[in-house]
DNA sequence: CATGAATGAGAGTTCATTCAT
DNA sequence: GATGAATGAACTCTCATTCAT
């Protein structure tokens, strides 16, 4: 009764703070271990009500990929754009991709809700029946790509590369999330990083000639 | 009625045919996903029947984890073992490290039912609920140790690149279930090990040679 | 389908529709011998669609044991009050005291489902397991104590009568029940009444000398 | 496997092991809420091989209500014989009523589980579709014909009487179990008895005025 | 815009019972 | 005589969804 003089919301900040909680509860259950009353709940209104904005579980997952999306791409445009400024350079120098790769990996350590996400949605949509299959094998695809053209000119096999920094990131994140966050996930990436880009001086003068 | 002359079968052997299912059902859906149903229809009786065998879900997962650690060990153990004598070594040299290591990716590979089980349980049991939480932190916390004395005396901080490796191996395995094993993953594992634990005179200039 | 047309009840009358049904059902079958299910088809509904208004099997008992609170807190509170009237009395007298007990005998009898979900659920949670054993434990010594000092100074130990005229009220109604409502449970009462709390004459000179 | 030596045990023997077990647990959680399995495990065997001395759970009933009789007219006859031998009578005196009774209670009190047994199982079968119904419908009539004999000639309606001596009982039964048998139930039944069956010189002259 | 009633399907679990061994 | 596998039906409860209000 009391809570009946809810004041009236609006819709599109509602829309917002739905995301918001919805992204926080797939990334702790999964989309199977979601439901939509408890999101609901959550929200402050009912079942309905939520499904008013989304229509249905499905349609809100995605909504929750495209805003997944949206942080992402701020996170990663921002920093490629910072680095390839404070470089000035044409192409990507070895020491930009690393400061590129690191500054990823910070700006991801300062929001575990979408890595939280990120890694558990990514595990749970393996199965091609999962409504989020697609969306992952379409990322994956992108994103291999992207580093791998990142790390053009730096080793020898850019899409092999590729695969290892994306697969070392979702494995660091993996055990990053399950330690809660325990160590320290930047300075874990810089030791490995440093290795699997390897520069100049690391595999001595002869590495330099090719 | 008809199918109520259905052929005993041994408990024992039922028991592992249940479980195989389940093994392959759980890698493909999840923990959440599963329905004790499904599993029993694909093993031909009753829910109740099956629960008959396990006393309920969970304790079912408890089973299911049991095997899965006695799967593993027998990949491990047989691998190491076998490296070991080929090397006639008193400690590990380099070679056998990275030989130990690449068996044991060669033999997942043989078994993706296991890799699967384990990288979808792994990622939906981040969540401290989950029942197989626990599992999954002492497993890390077993396996990062036991790597890490693997590569004690080849790296700096062996600590730090089991972490590595392991995140290597999991997001490489990860990446290969979603490509529906589309590509060599034992190769892939090649390419990374050869950078995650460098050999003195590897990036040295012969390396460059072939 | 054709169902879906049925017409809105309002939700403030179909609780209480179910709170009757409820009654009558326990009151014949017990909390154990009830099934949600069975409520609900009584009702006009789903299981999920009763357990809207109660959200679970126990949770729908404490509403009904609230709601015979409330139906005996009439009949008491009502008969109390008019017999006290009646008699014009500062205290009350051995014959008010018969009246307000024969009246309350009289109303019960007016509500057989009333006495049958007090009997059937009473003797049901004399096991310190059952959802309503506290519930049973704390109205009896609430009952216990109103009817003592209802007889006191008409008996000489009034905890030990007030005891009696519950355990006769209990066991006639049970008996009267068993009988299928076959004989003059008042009558009967008033038989056994007449004993319990005997009059003046009885104890007459001899008796005031202790 | 080390369980698999259990001594073989005489089939009557296990039988009445059984039966004892069953009786405690029926008393306890009524018809509706034993449970074969239950019961099984507290008689170390499994499901169906208690079902081999019983057939099904309703003859298992069965089987429990023949030997409550059995229990109970041990204790009924026993103690008629001998309060009749002692008042050497032709009829029963009003002292041998009084002493008779009390001695029924008093055995009652020796064996809880007995009483509990009666109470539980005796308000469940109130409804006719419960399978003990009949028995319990034909029991109170014995019993009531029983006492209303033996009441003959000491109070002016036996059948009445009779009835409120059974109301009695059983009321004060229950509180006494739900009491936890946490007061004397025998001077309880004492004191009320002085007044169900008054002595000459209880309702002496004055009495029958009103 | 949002509620809350209600559905229908399905979840895990329990139960009495049957039956081959 | 007794086990233990297995069934089929029932249980409470939860879910995503729909829809009148």
């Amino acid at each position: 009764m009391a809570a009946r003089a809810r004041t009236r919301v609006d819709p599109a900040l509602r829309r917002q703070l739905i995301l918001d909680e919805a992204i926080q509860l797939i990334g702790r259950l999964g989309y199977h271990g979601l439901t939509v009353q408890a999101l609901a709940k959550r929200c402050g209104l009912t079942n309905g009500g939520l499904l008013h904005y989304f229509g249905s579980k499905e349609l809100l997952l995605v909504a929750i990929l495209a805003e997944r999306d949206r942080r992402e791409a701020k996170i990663i445009t921002a920093t490629v754009q910072i680095e390839r400024e404070a470089a000035c350079e044409e192409a990507y120098s070895r020491l930009t991709v690393l400061r590129t790769l690191r500054a990823i990996v910070a700006r991801s350590v300062a929001q575990p809700e979408l890595v939280r996400l990120l890694i558990v949605l990514q595990s749970e949509a393996l199965h091609p029946a999962h409504p989020a299959y697609d969306y992952f094998v379409a990322r994956e695809a992108m994103v291999l790509s992207e580093v791998a053209s990142l790390l053009a000119g730096h080793v020898a096999d850019p899409r092999a590369s590729a695969r290892e920094v994306l697969a070392l990131l979702d494995g660091l994140f993996q055990q990053w999330l399950r330690a809660d966050r325990g160590f320290d996930l930047a300075a874990a990436w810089d030791h490995a990083a440093a290795r699997m880009i390897p520069g100049p001086c690391v595999n001595a003068a002869p590495a330099a000639a090719p």
